[in-house]
DNA sequence: GTCTCAATTGAGATATAGTCTCGATAGTCA
DNA sequence: TGACTATCGAGACTATATCTCAATTGAGAC
C-alpha cells in the first residue's frame, strides 16, 4: 500500500521532501516488518540518522508500529489503524495483528485494584504459526 | 532478602565463585529495580562481562526478571514467584507486579482463534502509581 | 593437603542500535 | 524570486551488550 502509506506519510508530516518520500517508498516497499538497520541499508543515498528521524515520525502519526522481538530486537511494520498488539511466530517471523477489549478491560481493572492509573500498555504474543506448529523445527 | 537470593542462586548455578557471590550480593542490595551498567558500575571488581553472564543466569533460574521500561530501556528487579507482568509508574519508576490468569486465558483464546501456538508472552503496563497520581508532573 | 581439569573470569575488542552536532541544502510561502 | 527555516547528511558519539582467549580458580579425586 504505498500509496496510502505516502498519503498518511503527508498528512500527518511537515514538509515532504525528497528523503522523507524515498523513506516511505522503502517503508511501504517492505513486506512484513524489517530493522531501521535494515532499511538504512536498502537507502544508501539517505543518511542514518534521516531514516531514525523519519521512523520515528511515522511511528507518532500511526503509519508504522514497533514489534519488540522474541530476541528483544525492535523491529517496524505498517501499522493497522487503532491501538493494537501482535502475535509473532518464532519460527518464520511472520506478525499478525490482534485487538482485543478484554485485555484493555482487564489491564484497566488490575490497576485499579492498585490504585494505578493506566496511560499504556505494551503486550506481544510470541508461538508459533499454523504453517510453523504442523512443521516442528529446532528453533527455540 | 540476600540469603534467599544466595540460595536460589547456589542451587540453581553451577560454581559459587567470587564474583557470582559479588553480583548476588549487589543484587540483593538493590532496592527496587536496576540496570546492568549500574550494577557493573557497581561492582568495580567483577568485569563487565561477568555481570551481564551472571544477570543472565540469575533471569533463567527465576531469581531476576526483566522489566522494559516506558523509554524502551531494559532493568532487572528480583522477581516473585511464577509468570507474572509488571506495573511500571512512568512518574517515580515504582513497579508493582501482577500475576492474573485472565490475560493468559484471553491471550491463548485470541491465539487459537488465529491458529496460533502460544510458547509466552511480555505485557508491561505503565501509568501512575496513587502518589503520582495525586501530584501531577509535567513528566512524559 | 595438593593435584587436576574444566568451568569461569576479566580486559578489552567488537557489535549493535540509536542520538547528536552543525554546516549545507532545499521546501514553502510572501 | 528570494528569504526564511525546517530538514538533511556525514560521521562522531553514546549506550548497551556480546565475544575472544589467556589466566585463574573451584570442586572433587586422591
Amino acid at each position: 500500500m504505498p500509496q496510502l502509506a505516502a498519503a498518511r506519510l503527508a498528512a500527518r508530516v511537515g514538509r515532504m521532501t525528497a528523503s522523507r518520500r524515498a523513506v516511505a517508498a522503502a517503508v511501504a516497499r517492505q513486506r512484513g516488518h524489517f530493522t531501521a538497520e535494515a532499511l538504512a541499508a536498502a537507502l544508501p543515498n539517505v543518511g542514518r540518522a534521516t531514516v531514525y528521524r523519519t521512523l520515528k515520525i511515522l511511528t507518532e502519526a500511526g503509519v508504522l508500529c514497533r514489534v519488540l522481538m522474541d530476541d528483544g530486537s525492535l523491529h517496524y511494520r505498517l501499522s493497522g489503524p487503532g491501538h493494537h498488539h501482535h502475535l509473532v511466530c518464532v519460527g518464520c517471523g511472520a506478525i499478525q495483528d490482534f485487538a482485543d477489549s478484554v485485555v484493555e478491560r482487564v489491564v484497566s481493572q488490575l490497576a485499579r485494584a492498585g490504585s494505578f492509573t493506566v496511560e499504556g500498555h505494551w503486550l506481544e504474543v510470541y508461538g508459533r504459526c499454523a504453517g510453523c506448529s504442523t512443521a516442528p523445527s529446532a528453533a527455540r
